[in-house]
DNA sequence: CCGCCGGTAAACAATG
DNA sequence: ACATTGTTTACCGGCG
């Protein structure tokens, strides 16, 4: 009925439709929302800015860090070639998975010099798989160190006001010096602050078991990674500066005064660049790559460490100040970023950030881990697998994805290729440049490709899109009557479509009130709804026949491809089988897999930029490597997923079973109980659930 | 180019 | 009066 959609209905309802008038775009939409949403309560600079221009700046040190590998790895594929003569370009990914020294590189809390990588690299010894993992390890370390710098370059800009109040001010007045020592004060409150919050991190990795290491993979350093922010280093740090300082200033006086009252900006800005740099670069040997070196190096140099600046723009969060060379970059930093409540602010937000970024680093670890292992599942199955990848990912992608595919092999640190099995296709998708499906919504899709499914794989996916907010590739059709056939009396109210709705989706979490329309629309306009009075009101059915009706026209295409839904019947289980029989073209089942293999690659993310809730690294590195920069994955990994398993359901009320065809349940829900999703409605799952950090 | 399909928007009625 | 539910129409874009 009405009652339980309540707030959530409410509060979208009137978020999209203010301003939705004619822009069917979803995009707009989720833009919208965040935009209304970026005030959440506890931050007081917008947050969605910050957030957005912050995550901008993770990429930026995840394409750094793509851009090496992606060298690297094309070295590695000359030598390979010229090893191999013109083998053909389709290397069977058979790469003998070296067990090797793994370990070394792997667990290394260190971050792993460009050359050791390289070597690293050259030698094979490390599978893509493994790669991925590093590369992964890599970048959470690098975006600590980062944020390490950050902290000292507060610490060194402190410093550095002192040395400027002491100098203008020569007359030392009291008050002044009580104001730095508060500063100073205040900032080593922010270390222990952040100390705080970095443990709350770790303790709530652990309890997500996240922390858990599975056997044989290498995790995530997150020790390693919680001591980088440790508050004993970065007050040892903190130490460093002031006692370093007069030595820096020392060697800094000799350029230029530090007086900046009464010097030229332009002077002091080298005198800050010596500041900024060295000291505690030394301290922490990982840093070298961001650490400009003294001011006698180029400014190209700089530009190219200084980690909040690139491309000639200001990269300190909600910034974005152009600023042609290094130098007046450096004045900007002191002038526009000095110690302040702004400046600390945004570090407390870039804090979260990061740590938000580390959680969900570690989240697609689990996930790569997952699909890794799907993949495995699936590779012992015929023939089924690479083909069907592959379809799927020229679907939605571009045509040309498969012909790209051997290329582009070697560039996809996602490719769950290696040790597990010949899995060729996996790059062709992530490679394919396409871009201009980022558009979003739109895709004809799934209904067509069936994958040979495992229940396994359901379960998968169906977290993948729990977590993810990524549209599903489905039609609302193939998702209503996905819901209604999950439901235990094959009939739902429109309300528990909704609901499931949400709870299968985390983008129908967030992007509201049009596809309630739409799925009441699609509910009365196809005939294979059928509604039902009931005797608490109305619910609705799925007429099967009439819903095979349609199918057959849109599968009919591709012979190719309804073979290897027949082959796939086998694989699926008994019960889906007999579900599948009939409904190959359209089986959710074969949908979900599908589209988890589209989408393991989301390029078409819902876009939505300022997502306070950082976009999942991951697929930042996949657009990265599609090029596709612009589209932020807004993650609505919101670590709030299948959460309320709740079993209890409304009870019976068992009316008619209009349509028997399949008296067998799905294996969806089979695997999704075993997957202890929520099954049933629960009209309140994601409605009383923090559903929103970005609803309002 | 056309037709089909699916998504979106919106108007509207019925109902609670 | 309002929200929900349900129906219907129109339009758009992708695709075959």
């Amino acid at each position: 009925m009405m009652q339980e959609s309540g707030t959530e209905t409410k509060s979208n309802g009137s978020a999209i439709q203010n301003g939705a008038s004619g822009g069917n775009h979803l995009l707009e939409c989720s833009l919208r929302e965040v935009r209304s949403n970026g005030e959440t309560p506890s931050v007081e600079i917008g947050a969605a800015d910050l957030a957005h221009l912050q995550q901008q700046q993770a990429l930026q040190v995840a394409r750094q860090l793509l851009l090496q590998q992606q060298q690297q790895q094309q070295q590695q594929q000359q030598q390979q070639q010229q090893v191999s003569g013109l083998k053909s370009p389709k290397r069977n990914d058979k790469q003998p998975a070296l067990q090797v020294p793994v370990s070394v590189a792997m667990m290394t809390p260190q971050v792993i010099t460009p050359q050791q990588m390289q070597q690293i690299l050259q030698q094979q010894v490390l599978t893509p798989q493994q790669l991925q993992v590093l590369l992964q390890q890599q970048q959470a370390l690098m975006l600590q160190q980062q944020l390490q710098e950050f902290y000292k370059k507060q610490q060194e800009q402190l410093q550095l006001q002192l040395l400027q109040q002491q100098h203008a001010g020569k007359q030392p007045k009291e008050p002044q010096q009580q104001q730095v020592a508060t500063q100073q004060l205040a900032f080593q409150q922010q270390l222990l602050q952040m100390q705080q919050l970095q443990q709350q991190h770790l303790l709530s990795l652990q309890r997500q078991g996240l922390l858990t290491i599975q056997p044989g993979q290498p995790t995530l350093p997150l020790q390693p990674l919680a001591q980088g922010m440790i508050p004993t280093e970065l007050q040892q740090l903190w130490k460093e500066v002031t006692s370093s300082h007069t030595a820096e200033e020392a060697a800094s006086n000799n350029h230029s005064s530090l007086d900046l009252s009464t010097t030229c900006v332009s002077s002091s800005a080298p005198s800050k660049t010596s500041l900024i740099i060295n000291p505690h670069a030394s301290t922490n040997g990982q840093l070298s790559v961001h650490t400009p070196k003294r001011e006698s190096l180029p400014h190209e140099e700089h530009s190219h460490s200084h980690p909040l600046y690139g491309h000639g723009v200001c990269k300190w969060p909600g910034c974005e100040a152009v600023c042609e060379d290094f130098q007046s970059f450096l004045k900007h930093l002191n002038s526009e970023h000095a110690l302040d409540d702004r400046s600390t602010a945004q570090c407390r937000v870039q804090m979260q950030v990061v740590q938000q970024l580390e959680l969900q680093l570690a989240k697609d670890k689990e996930r790569l881990q997952a699909m890794m292992t799907h993949l495995h599942v699936k590779s012992t199955e015929p023939k089924a697998t690479p083909q069907p990848l592959n379809l799927v990912s020229s679907v939605t992608l571009s045509k040309t994805a498969s012909e790209a595919s051997p290329q582009s092999l070697p560039h996809t640190p996602t490719t769950p290729t290696a040790p597990i099995t010949p899995v060729t296709q996996g790059p062709s998708v992530i490679t394919t440049t396409s871009m201009h499906n980022v558009g979003p919504i739109r895709r004809r899709y799934s209904d067509k490709y069936n994958v040979p499914i495992s229940s396994a794989d359901i379960a998968q996916n169906q977290e993948f899109y729990k977590n993810a907010e990524v549209r599903p590739p489905f039609t609302y059709a193939s998702l209503i009557r996905q819901a209604i056939l999950e439901s235990p009396e094959k009939q739902l109210t429109l309300n528990e479509i909704y609901n499931w709705f949400t709870r299968m989706f985390a983008y129908f979490r967030r992007n509201a009130a049009t596809w309630k329309n739409a799925v009441r629309h699609n509910l009365s306009l196809h005939k294979c709804f059928v509604r039902v009075e009931n005797v608490k009101g109305a619910v609705w059915t799925v007429d099967e026949l009439e819903f095979q009706k349609r199918r057959p026209q849109k599968i009919s295409g591709n012979p190719s491809l309804i073979k290897n839904i027949q082959t796939s019947h086998t694989y699926c289980t008994p019960l889906n089988a007999a579900l599948q029989g009939e409904e190959a073209a359209l089986s959710p089942l074969c949908l979900w897999k599908a589209s988890m293999a589209e989408n393991s690659i989301p390029l078409y993310t819902t876009a939505s930029m300022g997502n306070p809730t950082l976009g999942n690294l991951a697929s930042a590195m996949r657009e990265e490597l599609n090029g596709a920069m612009e589209h932020t994955n807004s993650n609505g990994s919101d670590s709030s997923p299948g959460r309320s398993p709740m079993q209890a359901m409304h009870p019976v009320h068992v009316k008619e079973e209009p349509l028997d065809p399949d008296e067998n349940e799905g294996p969806l829900s089979l695997v999704t109980t075993a997957n202890h999703s929520p099954d049933f409605d629960h009209d309140r799952d994601y409605e009383d659930e923090p559903v929103n950090e970005d609803i309002e």
